[in-house]
DNA sequence: GGTAGTAACTGGTCTAGATGACTTGACCAG
DNA sequence: CTGGTCAAGTCATCTAGACCAGTTACTACC
């Protein structure tokens, strides 16, 4: 039936190796191990070693230099204002990713939040306030709301640990939405949570994301503007697979 | 020396008779030729044949499915995030944008600036300093510097109306850039500006913008946050190459 | 000293197979 | 009609090599 030896597949676990060095060990632009080494270390075939490699270079971990090697990716924190989600963007830094669940439950709809979400006001939706981590340090206070009636059970056994999992395994992964950013001040229960002082900056994001028409989820965020920075890329040509030219200094 | 027999690899032939096929005679959802039949037509091995298919599901034009095929993507529905101007923005919210230049001239490079720009520390730059209204409103404290030797004679005839439209004349459209985006206090001066309380929040963008390989212009804004907030659409980010789940609806 | 060549690395492309996992449809038994 | 089995087709993973192309460092020659 289900059989979930994922990790056990020779490229991941390769992957994942590089991946920790990376995190660990290296810095930006150091060198990796070479490809007929990694083929050596792990026993497997150099075509299996080229899979590793390749889903790290997509994700923007690492680059390719033919001739040279290849080496930890600089920091471009190509991390952009995708529809990623908080874990994913934490990962991709270097960071853990921890969440911690403030309150979660069933809401209705108040104006707001159903003209965001595009239902009805008073309709069910489910609620989550939450406090997410990046390696053990508060960084962003989060509400999120998602309209109850397309996820049933959604809330049966306990909290998700990740909503954008929860509705992948549904198919409700979002395909497009959008973000309004701005400035604002931390109140009371934010500066508390986020340990911060009362009225200290703080980086707003609302986002909205869409399943196809229909909204599938709408949350408010207050990140720490002290730790948390917003990358985004301005229509960028498209990098493909083909490797990028160089700049680091190895 | 350089050779650009580029078209004639094999899986670069693969991959663009695929492009050609989806955007020609296939729609979202059809199906391509399984990687069998594509070996068959093309006479190169199956890691050649998948090799093209990844570099289209990377880019997101095509979607494999275990054991059912390989399909058309569904259209992206912004294949970039993408920022507004600052008039753009303006002219969405229907508001009239202005600007009061407070200062310009030449200044040698600060590391930080140089470092943006990739140019070296002490290179000349065209500094800008300037105050941006909506309907007569402040809004924006911008700081802009661009490259002087790039941009000969480019403050001979005042200061132009616009960068960008100045930019244009010479031929150095950026073709793309980044934006950091961050919340921080008002300074003394911003806030006197903009008609603020020092301390009070304000959203931080920091553009860089390129044409080519080249930096060409970079900005630092401050923008209150209490008149202005920043729209991002958003599209979804490229599935990897590694694990997919279904998604396609054939 | 400088220069050209060369050897030993690196990643880039490619082959010709193998096995496993998943989906679909045809077929058969209840 | 329903449910199960099975085969054929699909993509997923993997092997053990091959040669090409770019980079670097060292060496031998001028």
């Amino acid at each position: 039936m289900l059989s979930l030896r994922r990790s056990t597949l020779k490229y991941l676990q390769v992957r994942d190796y590089l991946r920790g060095l990376v995190v660990s060990e290296l810095r930006p632009g150091d060198p990796v191990p070479s490809e007929r080494m990694l083929c050596e270390r792990f026993g497997v075939s150099r075509m299996t070693v080229r899979q590793a490699v390749d889903a790290l270079v997509v994700e923007g971990v690492l680059e390719r230099v033919q001739g040279r090697g290849t080496f930890v990716a600089p920091p471009k924190v190509d991390l952009q204002v995708r529809l990623a989600s908080f874990t994913e963007e934490m990962t991709r830094r270097g960071m853990t990713a921890g969440v911690k669940v403030l309150a979660s439950g069933f809401v209705r709809a108040e104006p707001d939040i159903a003209e965001a979400l595009k239902v009805a006001p008073g309709e069910e939706l489910i609620h989550l306030h939450r406090l997410r981590f990046a390696d053990d340090e508060p960084m962003a206070v989060e509400h999120t709301w998602l309209p109850a009636v397309r996820l049933p059970g959604f809330l049966d056994d306990g909290i998700p640990a990740s909503v954008y999992v929860e509705l992948d395994a549904r198919g409700l992964v979002p395909d497009w939405g959008e973000d309004t950013i701005d400035a604002g001040e931390a109140d009371h229960e934010e500066a508390k949570l986020l340990m911060i002082k009362p009225g200290k900056p703080v980086l707003r994001i609302s986002r909205r994301a869409f399943t196809g028409d229909a909204a599938i989820e709408y949350s408010r965020s207050a990140f720490r503007s002290d730790r948390y920075t917003l990358w985004v890329p301005v229509a960028r040509p498209n990098p493909s697979v083909v490797p990028r030219r160089r700049t680091a200094t190895p």
